[in-house]
DNA sequence: GACAAACATGAATTAAATTCATTCAAAACA
DNA sequence: TGTTTTGAATGAATTTAATTCATGTTTGTC
C-alpha cells in the first residue's frame, strides 16, 4: 500500500537522478531504497523507471506518481505548517546572522519562500561580518546564525544544513590546470584571491594552508564574478563552492580542480539558542533552507547532526 | 513522521465517530488505533480530537489534518487509477448482475462515480431476477454478480463488499412493537411483506423462518416505500436493511426491531470470474462500491474475505 | 578484459506496528 | 447510588515490516 515515504523517495530519485544518491538524501542505504522500489513496482505491477540511464528516466507510470508526489507533499507541508501555527501562534522574530559571502546565494530563495509561509514572522538579516556570530545569539541581537563548524557551546544548539565541495579554480591555460588534484604546496607560488573576511573564516585557509604552513600572496574581492574574472585573467587562483562556479565552468571561463586527496568539503550549520529550537517557524525555516538548497544547488550532500 | 496510513485513520475516524469503529473500518484493533493516534498527537504536540464526546469532535489541528486527508487521498486514488490504466489500457466491459431490490440504492451512486473515472469501460446492468446469477458469469452474459453468500465454485472468486443488519419493521401501535427482539415464532401469526423474489433470496426466510419451520402468510410488493406503507397500515410486518428504513423510522411511520439474539446480519459479496479478478477497473469498481456505500449508508460494517 | 560504479539480492538484524490482556473512565441503567 | 456496560488507554508480548549487511550482478569505461 502506498505511503508518503514512497512519494518522498520518488522525489529524491528525480532530484538526484540515481538510486544511491536518492538513498543518501532520504537517510537510507542504497539497499533499502532498492528494496523499497522493488516493492513499489511489484505493487503497481509495472516498472516505474529505467535504471540503465544516467540520470534515470521515469516511465509513464513513474511520472504520474512523481506528479502525485509533488502535489501531495506540498499539501502535506502546508498543512503541517498550519498545525504548527495553531499550536503556538504565527508570530515571531527571526534575525539571521550570516558570515559567508556565498551564503546569500541560497539564503535568498529560502527566505523568499519562508516569508510567504510565515507572513507574521519578522524576518531580518543581521548584516556585516562579525567576529563571533554566536555571540550575537547570546546577546539576542540575532536568532539564528549560519556557521561552518558546530563548536559545542552552552545554551546553543547546532542543526546541520548541508555540505558541499570547495574546488580550486584557475585559468584554462594556467600550469595548475594540468593537475587533477591540488595540494597545499601548489598554492605556495600563487596569488590566492578570496573574499575580504578574516582568515579563519576561509575553509581553504583553516583546513589546508594553515595546517601545511603554506602562506601564499593574497588579494581580495567582494564579488564572486569579480573573483572569477581575476582568475580568468591569470591574476591568481581561488577556492569556491562547486555550485557557485559551475555556471562559469560551463562557459569555459575557468577550470575547477579538486583540493586535497579527499576533496575539500565545506559544511554549514545553523546555530540557535537552545530555547528556540522547538519553535515551529525555526524548524520550518531550516527545513525550507535544506529543501530549497538541495533543489537549487548542484552537488550538495546531506550533513548529519 | 506523517504517513498516508494516518490520514486514512483520520478519515475513518470522522466517518465512524469513534475510535473502535474506525479501527474496524481500517482493519485494525482498537488498541492499535489508540497507539497510532497517541503517536500522532505526540508528533504534533497537541490533541487532534476530543474523545469524551459521541461522536468525537476534532480540534482545529485535527480538522486541518482531516482536510488534508480528504484532499490527498482523493489525489492518491486518482493517480493510482491512472497508473492502473497505463498498465492495461482503459477499455473494458463491466456488466453487473444484481439480484436484490435494495441493492440499487447503493449501486447507483457507485456506478455514477465509476463511470466518471472509467469512461471507456462499458458499464451495464443485467436486469431481471435470475435463478443463478453466477451462471451468468460463467456463460459470459455478465461480468460481476452481487450475491449474498460466498459459495465456493470453480472459476469464480468472491470479494466481500460489506455487511449490514436486517431489522423487522412494524406499525407503531402493533403488538410486536412492544418486543425488543423478535424470534422466528413471532412471525407465525403475521403477514410477511416482501419483495417478489424466490424464497431462498430472502435473508429472513433462509436464516430464520426456514430453520425454525415457521411459515407465515405472505404478500409481495416491488417497492420499498410500498412495503413501508403496507406495514404502517398494519397490513403486516417486513424485514428490511436498517439503512433502507432509517429515514422512515425518523419520521415515525414505523418502528424497527432486532431479529434474533445476534440480530439478523446480511452480507454482500461480488462474484466474478477468477480471470477477471486482476482487472484494474474491476478492483476499482469494488473499491468504489465500498467507499461510496460506507460514506452514504448508516450502520454498515466491514466484511472480511 | 579488467576495473569501477551503480544497482540487485538474500539473509540477518533492527525497528516499528500491531495485538493481547488488562485497566481505567465515563455513561447508562436499575 | 451502586452496578453494569461501553469505549478508550496502557504496557508487555508478539508479529510484521523495514532496513542493513554482505555479497553478487550488470553495465559502462579505459
Amino acid at each position: 500500500m502506498l505511503e508518503l515515504r514512497h512519494l518522498r523517495t520518488l522525489l529524491a530519485l528525480q532530484e538526484t537522478g540515481s538510486v544511491s544518491l536518492a538513498a543518501e538524501r532520504v537517510f537510507l542505504t542504497q539497499s533499502a531504497l532498492s528494496h523499497q522500489l522493488k516493492q513499489l513496482e511489484a505493487y503497481y505491477q509495472q516498472p516505474l523507471f529505467e535504471r540503465k540511464t544516467q540520470p534515470l528516466r521515469f516511465t509513464l507510470a513513474g511520472e504520474r506518481l512523481l506528479a502525485l508526489a509533488r502535489e501531495v507533499l506540498d499539501k502535506v507541508a502546508a498543512a503541517e505548517r498550519e498545525v504548527a501555527r495553531i499550536r503556538q501562534g504565527e508570530a515571531g522574530e527571526l534575525r539571521v546572522a550570516v558570515e559567508c559571502h556565498t551564503c546569500f546565494d541560497w539564503l535568498m530563495p529560502a527566505m523568499d519562500s519562508f516569508r510567504q509561509h510565515w507572513p507574521a514572522v519578522e524576518l531580518d538579516i543581521v548584516s556585516g561580518f562579525h567576529a563571533d556570530p554566536v555571540g550575537l545569539l547570546l546577546t539576542r541581537r540575532a536568532d539564528l546564525a549560519i556557521v561552518s563548524e558546530a563548536e559545542p557551546q552552552a545554551g546553543i544548539v547546532h542543526q546541520p544544513l548541508f555540505a558541499y565541495e570547495m574546488v580550486g579554480i584557475v585559468a584554462r591555460d594556467h600550469p595548475l590546470a594540468a593537475k587533477k588534484v591540488w595540494q597545499a604546496q601548489d598554492f605556495a607560488a600563487e596569488t590566492l584571491i578570496h573574499y575580504p573576511v578574516p582568515d579563519e573564516m576561509l575553509d581553504l585557509w583553516r583546513k589546508v594552508l594553515l595546517p601545511a604552513g603554506v602562506s601564499p600572496l593574497r588579494r581580495t574581492s567582494e564579488l564572486t564574478v569579480a573573483i572569477i574574472q581575476l582568475v580568468a585573467s591569470r591574476r591568481g587562483v581561488a577556492a569556491l563552492p562547486f555550485w557557485a562556479v559551475k555556471p562559469y565552468l560551463e562557459r569555459g571561463y575557468v577550470v575547477a580542480r579538486q583540493i586535497g586527496e579527499q576533496g575539500l568539503s565545506s559544511e554549514l550549520y545553523a546555530a540557535l539558542r537552545s530555547e528556540d529550537a522547538g519553535l515551529a517557524y525555526m524548524q520550518d525555516f531550516l527545513a525550507t533552507v535544506r529543501e530549497r538548497s538541495f533543489a537549487t544547488l548542484p552537488g550538495l550532500t546531506v550533513l548529519e547532526g
